[in-house]
DNA sequence: TATTTTCGCTAACAACTGTTAGTAAACAAT
DNA sequence: ATTGTTTACTAACAGTTGTTAGCGAAAATA
């Protein structure tokens, strides 16, 4: 059983997926529209997936991997809670900028999953905000952060970085570590007691 | 000629189409299901609306309306940069907090609008976001705000300010002006020259 | 080489999509 | 009282939706 082969269309049908779900939105994506770019027929999706929903619950909960994956990197390194932050910050950026496609599907169209795959989907995106809130709450604790209402911070925080897919152009004047650099001015000098 | 029992209906269908749209995404949302609630026929909406697309299109043109009129009130009242932008704020999140719903469909489901509509509908959102550019940019000019890029500056203040409609809770502890005035001390604070 | 598994195809399904035609009742205007 | 208009209905359309069944070829395994 060459495992490789069936990978690589699993993955093929998955990147392709992600770029027309990210340009139509899902539900306006059908299956035979799908299997004309893949260059198959739409009956054939069902020997790599159950479902047109358990492609979009890959694309979905692949993304949630690669963003806990690379806070997890990050989070043991430093120790100072500005510090922390400006970290996370860049390894979220790296994530977003490195999967657009993916990015917008994760952002935009988790909300057609049905349960019960939705609401682990929402316990994990729950649990990532929630590192999050941690190092802010942290940083305001250690006097380092103006005490503001954490989780508007965090809301506040999230919304100016999970907008970036939507204009990252890696053709464009921003590296995303330069992206990362700026958000983190702009947001920090915002937060920093001065 | 009753006209007003005519707007009556409309408005009805617009505020059910726009809490529907907003609970489920627009392409989610048959002609059928929205009858339902209205408590008519699919068939009879055909009365109020040339097509499904044309409630959308209602919808978001309202809000770009209700974006632009609230912003003309404010930009003639002050005159330094920082103050405009702050009032600006107040008015942009004053707008949206009072419409959630429409809000929702206006930010996410603009997409499915199709030309010639989508193009006007973009063509307003620039003339929109570029009166901000012109506050920003005099504000670096004279020296108030520190010089970073300002698209992305626009962008980032744009991306918090449009994800309020997603957590703004009415009951919740937060005014729409404290939630103006916590985002513009976040924002303003980030880029002022210290 | 023989056998099993993978992966593509065609054809078809039942349900659902937005929308139109035709019609009748309710309503307003004359 | 008689128009004309508005608004709802039923029935139906043509097209699309995700998905399944059944089949054959190719590929992997033995």
């Amino acid at each position: 059983m060459s495992k490789d082969k069936t990978i690589k269309r699993k993955d093929q049908i998955t990147l392709i997926a992600q770029n027309k779900f990210r340009e139509k939105g899902y539900r306006a994506v059908s299956m035979r529209e799908l299997a004309d770019h893949v260059g198959i027929e739409a009956a054939s999706f069902y020997n790599h997936f159950n479902s047109k929903e358990s492609i979009l619950k890959e694309i979905c909960f692949r993304m949630a991997d690669e963003f806990f994956n690379s806070l997890e990197k990050v989070t043991h390194d430093e120790k100072l809670p500005d510090k922390i932050l400006e970290k996370a910050i860049q390894s979220h950026i790296k994530v977003i900028t490195s999967n657009t496609d993916a990015s917008a599907v994760f952002f935009l169209d988790w909300r057609y999953l049905s349960e019960p795959v939705l609401s682990e989907f929402l316990e994990l995106r729950r649990k990532y905000e929630n590192i999050f809130r941690k190092i802010i709450k942290e940083g305001m604790d250690k006097g380092i952060f103006e005490k503001l209402d954490e989780t508007f911070t965090v809301l506040t925080i999230f919304s100016s970085l999970n907008w970036v897919y939507e204009w990252y152009d890696p053709k464009g004047k921003f590296t995303p570590d330069q992206i990362a650099e700026n958000l983190s001015k702009l947001i920090l000098d915002g937060m920093r007691k001065q």
